[in-house]
DNA sequence: TTGAAAGCGCTAACAA
DNA sequence: TTGTTAGCGCTTTCAA
């Protein structure tokens, strides 16, 4: 194999003891008095030699990895990139790895994960979007004092510190422009399961725009996709919900994979947008303003979640406790596309 | 902090040394002939008290970190995050975790980070998507045994196990699509910097196929866009071909990134495609299938890169050199949609 | 102002 | 068939 200097041919090169090197290597000359005269000539070895410390060595004695692991469904998915390339930044700000774990919304798989990266001390904090039906499991590691950020899904009680974003009210403004816009039977493709709570807050939300507006809730127009088996089962209900009788007029869409199949099936069928049918999405991939029409969107602050998320984490691994973060909710922004038709539509 | 329970701890609880945990834990029963049952009380202890083993501790013994390295220009791009996803699958099958580092396309950048991830024993190997102008820096590594597998990008005379798509041979395919067609003026977008050997021989099946067909390359037509200004330079670039004198009737774009933003300024140009402008691109996203016409693709067998690009490194971290797996080229396949006009173009 | 030495948790050679 | 022990490379306490 290669290269192997390690912190004692450093010293004994320069016939001085490994401390003296550690000293240097982690900045504490000063808090030592050693000579800043000394400290040059170690540090000149060290690059003379290209030594860089071995992460495993320093990791067993001081019990820090400088690693924090990211849980999500899918790195491929283009919401999940983002948000894990806007953690990777602030991570390497502060010096840390990050290991990216896709769990496919699979909860055994995700209970894996997190058991690999925590028990083993391969990281010092989960920052994750789980796919777990309560806070049992994440609960108990926290209580445990294993730092643990829980992103764009939340659970009520458990404390665990939480970046997400108002999905109840991002759903709302996105149904109630397609009701401003005239449509009269919206639709909606959810995801299950359902215990997801951003999805479950954008199906309030979803209600909530319909009450608000006098329009009664049928349940025929609320549809359920299960995740592994998204693009079947959203071409089965797109055709249910605008065929008679249901004859939705109008589609919000939980998720931007949900909208990708949508669309897609849409397309095949020849239907125009918005004019056979209104569209309205959650999530603002970069597809959605490159479509003809463009597809109207929720957006949300993906930078700013995965900064406030590593801020959080960071706090837990610091053990600043006192000043708690609790939850953050961070604000969406509707943009307004094509495809959600227009006021001026009869 | 939480848990702590060592391979110690187990042994005690147990009355037996830490070596025959340490057997256990690593199925070396067999070949020390330890009992079954034993075995069998020794994990019943190690699962009672759910121990498991620091992986610090063992990396510092063992020399191995169980982990690899994924460098590329950006995780947020899906051509990378899908890259990612493949190599993700195929680490964790082999018990390896994936660290994915952003280069940005920042060749000082990139340097830093494959210091970061070998010289510090963080990963026992790397698969890079570089950015380097030449192999110095990566040959001198992999000359110095430390196991490096190329992907998406490769250098000529390197030696490092290499796997890529035949590019120049996808981009030819691509063009006489075009010209099948009946396209006159084929004008390219291409990325600079231009030694990226990916995007070279794009540009290299661009002009193959200009000359088989008897079209003379026009320079003009052909325009090298930075990848740090892309939006602009695209906008810019894009509206000089499709005006006088240009006039180009088509566009090859040489990624997804160049297709993105040049279908953002032709729609904003109020133009068609393909009537105004024919478009064929590299890389098949799944945008290209949902837009309104398609866009004819060159599509990467992505899931088979990551896998070869695995399984090459992981030839390399095992010692197995004899059977050196040299450099993959694998085949791309043109995915026709409207994008590219038809032969039944007057 | 610098050094000696212990020990983090694990593996593996060697002993028994 | 199981145990003793050395030591991986580093940090840090204590001593000088």
């Amino acid at each position: 194999m290669r290269k192997k200097v390690s912190i004692k041919d450093v010293a004994d090169a320069l016939g001085v003891s490994k401390t003296l090197v550690s000293f240097v290597l982690n900045n504490k000359t000063e808090k030592h008095g050693i000579n800043a005269e000394t400290r040059q000539r170690v540090l000149d070895k060290i690059k003379e030699m290209n030594y860089s410390p071995n992460q495993a060595a320093r990791g067993l004695r001081t019990g820090k990895s400088n690693a924090v692991g990211l849980i999500i469904a899918d790195i491929a998915n283009p919401f999940y990139s983002r948000i894990a390339r806007s953690i990777e930044d602030q991570a390497r700000k502060k010096g840390y790895q990050l290991l990216i774990c896709s769990s496919d919304e699979i909860a055994e798989r995700e209970i894996e994960l997190i058991q690999l990266l925590s028990d083993t001390g391969q990281v010092e904090g989960i920052i994750i979007s789980t796919t777990q039906s309560d806070a049992k499991m994440l609960g108990a590691i926290y209580k445990d004092n294993f730092p643990i950020v829980l992103i764009d899904r939340y659970f009520e009680e458990s404390g665990i510190p939480t970046v997400i974003v108002n999905n109840e009210e991002g759903a709302y403004s996105a149904v109630e422009k397609l009701i401003t816009n005239g449509m009269k039977r919206i639709g909606m493709l959810t995801i299950s399961p359902s215990f997801i709570s951003s999805v479950r807050d954008r199906v309030k939300g979803y209600k909530k725009a319909l009450k608000e507006n006098n329009m009664k809730f049928d349940k025929k127009l609320l549809r359920e996709i299960p995740f592994d088996n998204l693009r079947d089962s959203v071409r089965k209900e797109v055709m249910e919900l605008l065929s008679p009788p249901n004859k939705a007029d109008a589609i919000f869409l939980a998720n931007n994979n949900l909208a990708v199949a949508a669309i897609e099936v849409i397309n095949e069928m020849g239907l125009r947008i918005p004019n056979d049918v209104a569209l309205v999405s959650f999530d603002d991939i970069e597809l959605f303003q490159l479509t003809q029409p463009g597809i109207t969107a929720v957006s949300q602050p993906i930078e700013q979640m995965g900064k406030e998320a590593f801020y959080m984490l960071e706090r837990q691994i610091n053990g600043e406790e006192e000043n708690k973060p609790g939850r953050v909710v961070l604000e969406t922004e509707l943009k307004v596309r094509r495809s959600c038709g227009s006021v001026m539509k009869p």
